[in-house]
This record gives structure tokens, C-alpha cells and sequence, in this order.
DNA sequence: TCCAACATGTAAACGGTTACATGATTAC
DNA sequence: GTAATCATGTAACCGTTTACATGTTGGA
């Protein structure tokens, strides 16, 4: 074969795909589907940089692809992982992570609490608990067929579950999270209401 | 003065920038500085990028810039929000937010959990643990230092202090979250290896 | 005299987003 | 026939990251 080019580590993108396929082969149409259902709670992909990330993989030995008929439609590109990929994965996993470089829209709104108009915060947050109420639910019955079909996570269930039940656990964790805290702070604007404050006011 | 280059909507990064510039002008140095201490547990930025995007805003005309002597060394360059900038923000509060674009790599390797070597996982958790939990005690301070300033949020503190606070607080809270997660999954393996399993097994 | 903090940037590379393009098969 | 699903991509643009570049002032 040639020789692969030229790449330190992949992305955490790549290690997002590369996690994927260690569990089984897949085309990229495959992975976009998981990357909706699973995986995605924890990192979104665009389907167009899947394909790209999927090229790149392969070209740096992380990745093997095959040509297979389509199941409907076109020819379909599966890919495996190669032992070369497994290193790989092993290495991110053990390799440091920047607690730090957070990016969350909803936090940096909040932060901005003050710059809403009069009475607009309150409506933003009733919006963003209904939404993550319904998410949350949809996040418990996600657990509870896992535990049915698997066992619960501790003892029961197969090691390679064990890591899915546990991501949906930490997901459900943290929307309830979000949720109290709306809460907590839906209080404190009705309270600053009743004392006589609008909730916000833009400063001049 | 010249034509406004064209340019939509700031991004995400022009609004926490615009954001900040309508508490008090700053410079890039400054804001650097308030990315690290306040805003940053939202959004974070590189110093580089700040510089940049600054520049971009003032061609917009959403600020406007002017040079000051500095306090030590070399000149700076202090910005202030326009009446567009203002108007900016308030555009970028009331345009919906996508939850679903999320990325989030510890909990992307929490679903690599079964992926780790034996044990590894579990010191991991454990780190993990231990970096949050000194996080949350600054982040408990600064709070206290919040509230003994300023008062409580509902009522007695200022409208501009109010959104520093939920910050706080919501930071507090999400970062509660994981911290229980941990404890959880803590408990989960224990109970696997009492059962006779490895926490984890690379699959072959 | 040397280091830390002050202060501002450019250039190249890489990753993420949007818009566009193509065409097959199956079910209604 | 026509829409939905299957399936894969390219190109251009924008945002993020890393590496590099420059020079001043104040304090130990």
C-alpha cells in the first residue's frame, strides 16, 4: 500500500468516527444516522464533514474502505477500523483534556441576563425548560429500553453498553441540571418582580 | 464617516464581545482578561481571535475605537459600543438557539467508556473529579464575594450584577451535576468488578 | 539587568458551516 | 409520476487554533 500520509493525531472528530466504527464497519450514511442517535448527545457533526473526515481517515491508515452494493440507491463506502485506528483511539483516551475551553450559547445568555428586554428573559427560559422537558424525556425512555433489552449497567449489562447507558445517564444528569437551575432562576425574577424591579433593563 | 462593510449578524464571539463593551469600554487586553474571568465560563476565546474580531466589529461600525496612552508599555486601543452594537445584541437574545449542536468532548469519551484499557477508565473519573471539585469551590466564591457586594440576587442586587450572578450560579449547578455523575459511575464499576467483570474490555 | 506584565498584532493551517450537485430505488 | 429515502460528494466561506513577531514600562 502507499504510504500513509502525513498526520499527527486525528481530530476529535475522527475520534468520534473511529469510536464508531471499533464497534462495527460503517459508510458514512451509517454514521450520520448514529451520529443523530447516539453519539451526537455528545459531539454534532455535519453529514458533508463526515464525508471529508471519512477521506482523511483513510488516506492516514486509521481506516480501511470497501466498495459494497447499496441497500436502495447508489454504491456504498464501507469503512473499518485498522489496528493503526484502535492506537489511536487508545492514545485520545489517554491524553489530556482543556476543562476550560467551554462553548455553550445558553451559558453565555445567560451571562447577558440583564440585556434582555423587560420581561423577555423570563419567556426565553420558560421556552428552554419545555424543549429540555421534552428532550429529557425522550432521554429516560432511551435508558429505560437499554436497561430492558441489556440489564442494568451495573453487573448486567455487556461492557459495550455499559459506556452507552452510562452517556445517557450523564446526559439526563445534566439537562436536570439546566432544568433546576431554570427554576432556581425563574424564582428569583418573580421574586425581584414583587420587590419592585422589572426582571432587566437595558443600560444607557 | 465610511460605509459600514457589510456583515449580516456579529457571531457568537462579536456578541460576548459587544456584550461585554456595553458594561464599560475596553480594550483587546482588557477583554482578554474578562474572557478569562467571567465570560469565559460561557465562551471561551483566544486573545488572537479577540484582536481580530474586533477589528471586524469596528468596520461593521457595531463599536467604535479610539487610542489612548497605555497604563505601561505600549498604546492601547479602547472600544466602545454604537447604537448598531446595541441594537446587534438585542437581535442575537431574540433569534432562536439550536440545543442540538452540541460538542462536548468529556462526555464524547464518557460513550468511549467500554474503550479504555482496564482501570483506566475509573482513574479517569477520579481526575476528573478532583479538577472539577476544586473548580467549584473558586466558582462558590466568587459568589459569596458576589452576594456579600451586592446582595442577593432576588431583590437587592442590581440589575447588571443579577446576570453575573445566574452565571455563577448555573455554572455551580451544571458543574454539580457532573460532579454526581461521577459518583454514579464510580459506583457502577465497582459493582462490575464485584460481579466478576473488568470495568472494560477492548473488544477485538 | 532581567523578568513579568502591558499591549498589539500577522500568517498559515485546520475545522465547521452553508450552498450546491447528482443520481438510484421503493412506495404511494 | 412524484416524493421519500438511499447514498455520496465538491466548493467556498467563515471561525478557530497555533506559531511567530514586536516593543515598552516597572519592579526585584
Amino acid at each position: 500500500v502507499a504510504a500513509p500520509k502525513e498526520r499527527q493525531q486525528p481530530n476529535v472528530l475522527g475520534n468520534a468516527i473511529l469510536q464508531l466504527l471499533s464497534r462495527s464497519p460503517a459508510s458514512g450514511y451509517d454514521l450520520k444516522a448514529r451520529f443523530y442517535a447516539s453519539i451526537g448527545r455528545g459531539w454534532h457533526a455535519y453529514d458533508t464533514q463526515i464525508y471529508r473526515e471519512l477521506k482523511s481517515l483513510e488516506q492516514a491508515g486509521y481506516t480501511t474502505g470497501r466498495v459494497v452494493k447499496g441497500r436502495a440507491g447508489p454504491e456504498r463506502r464501507m469503512y473499518s477500523i485498522t489496528p493503526r485506528g484502535k492506537a489511536a483511539i487508545a492514545e485520545w483516551l489517554a491524553s489530556p483534556m482543556d476543562l476550560h475551553k467551554v462553548k455553550d450559547e445558553f451559558a453565555l445568555r445567560v451571562w447577558s441576563a440583564d440585556l434582555f428586554p423587560p420581561g423577555a428573559f423570563e419567556q426565553y427560559l420558560r421556552d428552554a425548560r419545555e424543549e429540555w422537558a421534552t428532550m429529557l424525556e425522550n432521554e429516560r425512555m432511551s435508558l429505560r429500553v437499554l436497561v430492558a433489552e441489556h440489564g442494568e449497567p451495573d453487573g448486567a449489562a455487556p461492557a459495550n453498553v455499559f459506556g452507552r447507558q452510562l452517556g445517557i445517564e450523564f446526559h439526563i444528569m445534566t439537562t436536570e441540571a439546566r432544568l433546576a437551575w431554570i427554576d432556581r432562576a425563574l424564582k428569583v425574577i418573580a421574586s425581584r418582580a414583587d420587590a419592585g424591579y422589572v426582571d432587566t433593563e437595558d443600560v444607557d
